[in-house]
DNA sequence: AAGAATGTTACATG
DNA sequence: ACATGTAACATTCT
């Protein structure tokens, strides 16, 4: 479910639902493989008595900072979601762990497929360092991009989701990105010319911002798609041009958009807009 | 009812 | 070091 827009929208809400500056009272771990690289029973006690004292979003990672200078992050891979819960209502399948917090509330992270993971590093700087730069800071210039891409040689799609080459990017925004850039998701980063990288810079952020706007993107109806808190769906599925719009005209040239797999995704092109590198 | 699903990582091979 | 491919994680949805 979630991409930067996503992420980014849950931790404003976050912050909007007033977990700022709350006390974790108690960590209640029903599922310890949620726990990454720590056994579950440290990381409650680490975190039981601390307070909340910022709420950011770093790649795809939800960031609390502690008082005592800890940070925990939260990935929530394809379907996780948070929730507030009342305090001693019953469990729902698939929530896996809860904080309780000084205010009554209760935070629940609920995950169907199991993938989404907390993690409490030793060092948070160096955790958060390996991964790629933020779209969309400012410092992310289109130079500062062609920099990065220089000496690479691998396909584009695959590029752009390696979250340590650039951060927050996912299937659904890559797809977006190298449609509006006119560009095919296998050409290799080597074979772009200055213009193009460019215009890869600008669909990217233009992609993202359009998403963030729309308060990101919920696919389908069911019980894995993406929920911000208070069951807020997004807005930006109606607005998508390419992504899981397998044969319906393309919004540029109505050629029909067509379906592949890259790099074990699926990928969205319009194959006029996204003219095929040439196979040699 | 097989195949796909918004993500990442480990491992193997070139 | 880089690039690419495959499997794995676990469950639900189409």
């Amino acid at each position: 479910m979630p991409e930067l827009p996503e992420v980014q929208t849950i931790v404003n809400d976050l912050v909007d639902a007033g977990l700022v500056g709350r006390y974790i009272r108690a960590v209640a771990i029903r599922w310890p493989g949620v726990i990454q690289d720590m056994p579950a029973a440290t990381f409650r006690r680490r975190v039981t008595g601390n307070r909340i004292q910022a709420i950011q979003r770093r790649a795809k990672f939800i960031v609390w900072r502690l008082e005592d200078a800890s940070q925990v992050l939260l990935h929530l891979r394809m379907t996780g979601r948070l929730h507030f819960a009342r305090p001693g209502s019953r469990y729902a399948k698939h929530e896996h762990i809860a904080f309780r917090l000084d205010d009554g509330r209760q935070l629940r992270f609920h995950d169907t497929r199991k993938f989404g993971r907390f993690y409490l590093p030793a060092d948070p700087g160096a955790f958060l360092a390996r991964l790629g730069p933020e779209p969309l800071a400012p410092a992310f210039s289109a130079r500062r991009f062609a920099q990065r891409l220089q000496g690479r040689r691998r396909m584009l799609k695959p590029l752009l989701l390696d979250q340590q080459f650039i951060a927050g990017l996912g299937n659904i925004y890559v797809d977006e990105a190298l449609w509006d850039a006119g560009l095919h998701p296998l050409r290799t980063a080597d074979t772009l010319q200055f213009e193009d990288v460019r215009r890869l810079h600008r669909a990217i952020r233009k992609a993202l911002r359009k998403g963030l706007r729309n308060m990101g993107t919920t696919l389908g109806t069911g019980e894995t798609t993406f929920y911000s808190l208070a069951r807020n769906q997004g807005r930006n599925r109606d607005e998508l041009n390419v992504f899981r719009r397998t044969g319906s005209p393309c919004p540029r040239c109505r050629q029909t958009i067509e379906r592949l797999v890259v790099g074990q995704r699926s990928t969205h092109i319009c194959p006029t807009c996204q003219p095929p590198p040439e196979q040699t």
